[in-house]
DNA sequence: CTTTACGTTTACGTTAACGTAAACTTTATG
DNA sequence: CATAAAGTTTACGTTAACGTAAACGTAAAG
């Protein structure tokens, strides 16, 4: 029942390479357990790798989504862990904030420029 | 009347270093005048810095924000290159929309490991 | 049976974005 | 006047995140 992955699906389907895969078990960013000597991918070493190229797209170094995954992990029992890790997400929320001004604010840019170059355009119209 | 700035008042200013600053400069990004072998930077200078660190912040390379101050340049006059500007700003906005759509879905995980957290921490309430 | 496709490990190479340090000049200051 | 505080150039060092290649195992297909 329970799906899984060789190490080529998860790079097809992410666009991504084997050796990159191999490089973030490395990392101990990935785990995924073994057919012999071939590795076999469960969903939630899939989504693991979801995470990853996530955080990536927003500029994370692999380290800081190592973090963001273990977040997820249940285990962390100690209360005083438990308020360390009340503190990371809100340190991490206040980056995810500023990104999103950043986005807001290159947009606005963008569609300035894009107004500037489209009254260009019109200015000088090509021949059809 | 212009507003001038030294290479420290920048670094100060933005948090980071001067060799930094020169670093951008050595690759094009800045381009200050001088004052004999001082560096003088003018308020657009400023601006250029600006954009730079706010690439960074949504992990633009050091060339992609070299791209994306190029926009605002004034100059790029054929329409075939105003054409390839107008892709650029669609393919550039694209990663913005995917970059905030994973903003979405991050503050989302991290509000429910967030509550997760909270209520471990009520099952087992500190001693005040 | 050998070629093709996929998997493995090990290891050196590469690029970006600076850090760090040396060696020097020019002003300002106690 | 010495020294501290800014500036300069040149150059080697460092880290992250893989790329690239060698050298090998296994298994299905022609």
């Amino acid at each position: 029942m329970a799906q899984t992955y060789s190490i080529s699906d998860l790079a097809r389907e992410f666009g991504i390479t084997t050796r990159t895969i191999r490089f973030y078990e490395d990392k101990s960013l990935l785990s995924p357990s073994r057919e012999g000597q071939t590795r076999v991918f469960s969903s939630s070493e899939r989504v693991k790798l979801k995470l990853i190229l996530r955080g990536k797209r927003l500029g994370l170094s692999l380290q800081e989504s190592a973090e963001i995954i273990q977040m997820y992990a249940p285990g962390r029992n100690n209360a005083a862990q438990l308020e360390q890790l009340l503190q990371k997400i809100t340190e991490r929320r206040e980056v995810l904030e500023q990104q999103h001004k950043d986005i807001l604010s290159m947009m606005e840019d963008l569609n300035n420029v894009e107004q500037r170059c489209k009254n260009e355009l019109n200015k000088h119209p090509e021949p059809s």
